[in-house]
RNA sequence: UGACCUAUGGUGUAAUGGUAGCACUUCAGAUUUUGGUUCUGUCAGUCCAGGUUCGAAUCCUGGUAGGUCAA
């Protein structure tokens, strides 16, 4: 069996390269440049660079041939200008859920079956599984990284059962610490280096100034929404009633996002540009002199208004539920999916890293809406919700 | 134009005449393969000019600025 391992320069995917070497398949890396603008990137210029040579080292320590891929022109399409139409709509997108999507397991993908490969492996943190349903079609599931800190499932939440056949995660079953000390044992270059951050193949960036590339700067009000305005607001008693106890006929209601105008609140400062913040956001306001810290509520790109509430537990900041578009919906099992009328009680995050909330889905003929059991913090247009049961990743979609 | 009140980091506020402190903001680190969150640390101030006092943010005089009430 051959396999491609797209090789980064980090220690994940150097350890997925080391336990497929060691399982005795042919093994061949890649290294994929998907971006050398360094424009609003922080710290580090051509740090890619350096990411190759460390990638190389790991290829020819394992001795496997490598392979250099230069893959920015999609990756600019189908990532970089996604971002910046989605900041330009109000929308927080997510880069790196559509970088797996269209480049890992779309384009890079295809590569390596040009060059001859059955498979292509990545060091993401989640694991693989298969079985036969009735008709012996193997049909694919993604089940969480075993490692509860590092379970990486969440970004692959757009991949479909045909990019899944040609997957393989050969460190999904480890812990992060178990990978440092493989890595350290076969003398791989990559076992000490940190952790890649920030959006991916970009690396960290001020993401204000990243985005003035393409998006004006703007100055427009922020306005203050206290207290006062969820009282008898009919949106915040949802929040005390648990998922089991909604009824249809107020899902609109209770998914929809608060609706603010001037008179929500009062102005107490300026912005420069509504499309540049997003919901939950504390940093980069400039707003001082209150008790508590101050969190964006809402952004409204086509006034340029900015709302915010004071601290944490800001009623504007917590949402019971939330809507997913019909078009919007992806099932990683289609054979799972939902039939309009259909209720189910599943499992929800709607950001890497968030603990699984309990929820219950309900799907109409229009789409998906999703009921927590708790209220949410900063449920953020344009970000993905995605749904498991137990371990299993069952499907995602775009947040309206 | 008459009377009264107020003036402290970028913002909001503390300090019986005795080392100007806190919160927010900013900035920097840490955490995090999105945005964001969280944690730690940091910068920064007594409106101006005189006076009283061993010692003034504090008391006195004048100025300047803002506000309130009288008109």
């Amino acid at each position: 069996m051959k396999i491609a391992v797209g090789l980064s320069g980090g220690v994940d995917s150097s350890v997925a390269a080391l336990l497929l070497k060691e399982a005795g398949h042919e093994v061949i890396a890649m290294f994929m440049q998907n971006w050398n603008d360094t424009t609003g990137t922080l710290h580090g210029d051509c740090a890619w660079e350096e990411d190759k040579s460390v990638a190389e080292m790991v290829a020819k320590k394992l001795d496997i041939p490598f392979h250099f891929v230069d893959l920015s022109d999609v990756y600019r399409k189908k990532v970089v200008d996604y971002m910046f139409e989605e900041y330009k709509l109000g929308r927080t997108p997510n880069p790196d859920v559509l970088c797996n999507r269209e480049i890992k397991f779309d384009a890079f993908l295809k590569t390596a079956l040009n060059l001859g490969a059955d498979y292509v492996a990545t060091g993401h943190y989640c694991r693989k599984e298969s079985f036969l349903n009735e008709k012996g079609e193997e049909v694919f599931r993604i089940l969480a990284g075993t490692d509860p800190n590092k379970d990486q499932s969440y970004f692959l939440c757009q991949l479909t059962q045909e990019q899944l056949s040609k997957a393989i995660f050969p460190i999904g079953h480890l812990l992060k610490s178990e990978v440092r000390r493989l890595a350290a044992k076969a003398g791989l270059p990559s076992a000490d280096k940190k952790d890649s951050q920030g959006i991916c193949f970009v690396g960290k960036v001020d993401l204000p100034v990243f985005l003035q590339q393409k998006l004006s700067i703007k100055e427009g009000v922020v306005v203050e929404v206290f207290m006062d305005f969820y009282s008898g607001n009919a949106l915040s008693k949802y929040n005390f009633i648990g998922y089991d106890t909604v009824e249809l006929s107020l899902l609109d209601e209770i998914s929809a996002p608060y609706s603010y105008d001037l008179s929500s609140g009062r102005v107490i400062g300026m912005h420069q540009g509504a499309h540049f913040y997003t919901i939950g956001q504390r940093k980069g306001l400039n707003i001082g002199g209150h008790v508590e810290s101050i969190f964006v509520i809402s952004t409204d790109v086509d006034k340029n208004i900015i709302y915010v509430g004071e601290g944490q537990s800001h009623p504007g900041l917590y949402r019971k539920g939330l809507f997913i578009n019909e078009n919007e919906i992806h099932w990683i099992r289609p054979d799972l999916k939902m039939a309009t009328g259909e209720i189910r009680d599943y499992l929800v995050r709607i950001r890497y890293r968030q603990p699984l909330q309990k929820v219950r889905i309900y799907k109409t003929e229009n789409g998906l809406y999703i009921v927590f059991d708790e209220p949410q913090r900063g449920i953020t247009p344009g970000q993905f919700a995605v749904w498991y049961a137990d371990e299993e990743m069952l499907g995602s979609g775009v947040i309206s």
